[in-house]
DNA sequence: AACACACTTAATGTCGACATTTATCACTGG
DNA sequence: CCAGTGATAAATGTCGACATTAAGTGTGTT
C-alpha cells in the first residue's frame, strides 16, 4: 500500500482518480499543477507521469505534456474486440486448468454477483463483477496472458466507470457469467471462451451505444 | 527518426541495443554511467529508461534502479503462449479481412524470405520473416491487437536476437510460414490461426531448448 | 476586415546540487 | 573463525532554477 517512493504513491494515487473517472479522458495534466497539489517538486510528478504512460492510461505528447488518454470510436471498438478474445482466452485456459481452490472461489464470487443484484446494490455488483473477471485471469495459469488482459481492461474500465448499467443489462449479464462459470466448472475449454467473448461483446455493445451519442473530438490523431 | 527531445532520442538508441542483444537481460542500466555515455545529465537519462519501461524492455526497482528486464522460463514459457495466441488471432483476423493489396504484401515477404533461404543469408531471412509477421499484424485490422502482438512479441526478440537458427530450423520454419500464407490467401481464419499457433509454439520450443542448459538465476523474484 | 508577423507567456525539457536510502565492507564481540 | 553491527560510499530520489519551445495574443499592413 504504502510504496517507498514519492512518484510511485503519486502515480497510484492518480491511477485511481483515472479509473474512478473522476479524472476524464482528455484531461491535461499539468506539471505545475499537481506539483502544487501534492505539495513535491515536478519531479517525482514527471516520474509519476511516466510510470502511468506506462499503462496507456495517459499519454504523452512531446513538448506537449500529458493527458488522460482518450480513444475515438474505433479504438474503442478495436479494444473490446481484442478484450473479447484475451478474455476468453484466460476463461479458456481457466477451465482447463484452475485448480479446486480456483474453481471454488471463482463459484463463490459469482454467488456474490447475485446476491448483490437480489440486494439491488449496484456498487457492490460491479466490485464482484471486477473480482470475477480477475479471478478467472489469475486462474489461467499464465501471468503474462493475466497481465496483458489486465491491462487492456483497466485502460478501457475508465470508460465503464462512468455509466451506471441498467437493471436489464446486469441481471443479462448475470446471465451471461453464469454460462461462462458453469462452462469453467465442467472444464469445458471452448464453451467457457466462447461465452465469455459473447459476454463481452455484449459489454461492449452496450458500452459503445452510450458513448456514440456524444461529439467527443476523435482522440488519436494519427494517420 | 530525429525526435525533438533528447530523452526519447536515448530511449530510441537504448532501445535498439537491448533489442539487438548488445545489451544482455540482466544487464544494470546505470544512470550516471548513460549520463556521461551520452553527455547528458541524468534528468534526459530517466525519462528515457522510464518510457523504456513502459515497454517491458527493462524493469524498474524503486531505489535499486533499472535493469534490461529478464525472464525465468516459466515467464518465457507464458510468453510465448500468449505469443502464439496473439499472433493466431492476429492470423485469423488477417485472414478475414486483408485487402488485396495487403495479401499480396504477405505474400511477397514469404517470397523473399524464401529467396534469402535459397541464398543462404540468414541475415536476410531475420529480416523477411520479422517483416512477414509484421505485416499479418497489420493486417489484421485492429490496432490494438496488433500494438499488444507488437509488444510481446519485441519483449522477446532480445532473445531471439542472440541465437542463430540451424539451417533445419529455418526450413522447417519456412515451410510452417507457408502453410499460414496459404491459408490467409485462402481466407481460412481458423486454418491460419492454428497454423500459426503452430508455428510459434515450434519456435518457441526451438528457443526455450537453446536457453534451458543455462544456469542463468532466475529472473523476477517476486513470490 | 483579414492575414501575417512578431512578441509575450506559459508550459515542458534540461541541468546541477543536495537528500536519502541501500548495499558493501570493515571491525568488534562471541 | 563466524556472526552481528556499525560506518562508509555509491546509487537513486528529490529539489529549485534555467533553457527552450510552442501556443496565444496583439499589432501593423495590405
Amino acid at each position: 500500500m504504502a510504496s517507498s517512493t514519492l512518484s510511485r504513491k503519486i502515480a497510484n494515487v492518480l491511477s485511481e482518480e483515472i479509473l474512478k473517472g473522476e479524472l476524464m479522458p482528455g484531461d491535461r495534466l499539468d506539471e505545475q499543477s499537481l506539483a502544487d497539489r501534492f505539495e513535491v517538486s515536478r519531479s517525482p510528478i514527471r516520474d509519476a507521469l511516466r510510470e502511468l504512460a506506462s499503462t496507456r492510461l495517459i499519454e504523452q505528447q512531446p513538448r506537449r505534456g500529458f493527458a488522460v488518454a482518450t480513444v475515438d470510436t474505433t479504438t474503442l471498438r478495436n479494444l473490446y474486440e481484442a478484450l473479447g478474445e484475451l478474455e476468453g482466452l484466460c476463461a479458456r485456459y481457466c477451465a482447463l486448468r484452475a485448480d479446486a481452490v480456483q474453481r471454488e472461489h471463482i463459484r463463490m464470487l459469482h454467488a456474490q454477483g447475485q446476491d448483490a443484484i437480489r440486494q439491488h446494490d449496484m456498487s457492490a455488483y460491479a466490485e464482484a463483477n471486477h473480482a470475477l473477471h480477475r479471478a478467472i485471469y489469475d486462474a489461467c495459469h499464465n501471468d503474462a496472458l493475466r497481465d496483458i488482459t489486465l491491462d487492456v481492461r483497466n485502460r478501457l474500465s475508465m470508460f465503464h466507470a462512468r455509466f451506471l448499467f441498467s437493471e436489464d443489462r446486469v441481471a443479462q449479464s448475470r446471465d451471461e457469467h453464469e454460462e461462462v462459470v458453469d462452462c469453467i466448472l465442467r472444464n469445458d475449454g471452448n464453451g467457457a471462451s466462447e461465452a465469455m467473448k459473447k459476454h463481452v461483446a455484449k459489454t461492449a455493445l452496450n458500452i459503445i451505444s452510450h458513448i456514440m451519442p456524444d461529439n467527443r473530438k476523435p482522440a488519436t490523431p494519427e494517420a
